[in-house]
DNA sequence: TCAACATGTGAATATATACTCATGTGTTAA
DNA sequence: TTAACACATGAGTATATATTCACATGTTGA
């Protein structure tokens, strides 16, 4: 059934995914992980934000099982998995490489 | 080349979009356009909100052209146009309906 | 022209959010 | 076990954002 409109509980959820990517930094954390995996201080030095920073992001999109990390040794590298989360965000990407 | 993160002006671009998208009110109001025109009254009723609040929310949706409005006597009829922005934000809902 | 209606908008306010700073936790090598 | 390093996190603060309220603008019919 097409003609009903999104219940708000929905519409929260469909928000929150969203707002996972309405920052310029965590953009940028995303896309550097399209590249492959990193680990914190290396996003850092690529966003260049703080390491605070950077693990206050990745905590939010570790929460919503966008990223996930992997320790190595003192390191965590961080790494996209969901396919579908992928294909959203390149759709991002190319929609304001249009116009 | 997919090696180079996002400069930031183009990630503040790409989050800006995602932005449209990360507030509850307008995922209720993208979601009842999905289904056809609505006019601002009718999209109030739909999504239980202000009248000016609705029209705060399409003025900043129709500024990055995911909306187009089309008045018709007093009224006013707002939907989406761009395909790319529909599929995604399709895949934004159907994503939170798996798991 | 005037009244009624639909929509748009600026200002004010309350809440959310990103960042910094200080410090905590986990890991390794000496 | 201790020092050094990498990362995580809570508190505080500054800024952004959503909503409401009051009113402006635009349209139609009488």
């Amino acid at each position: 059934m097409s003609s009903k409109i999104l219940d708000e509980h929905s519409a929260a959820h469909v928000a929150e995914l969203f707002r996972a990517f309405s920052d310029t930094s965590r953009v940028q954390i995303m896309s550097a992980l399209l590249d492959g995996e990193k680990n914190v201080s290396v996003l850092a030095d690529l966003v260049g934000i703080s390491q605070s920073a950077v693990s206050h992001h990745l905590r939010g999109l570790r929460q919503m099982k966008l990223v996930v990390a992997r320790r190595e040794g003192k390191e965590v590298y961080y790494s996209l998995v969901d396919p579908h989360i992928i294909t959203l965000f390149q759709q991002g990407i190319r929609h304001i490489q249009e116009d």
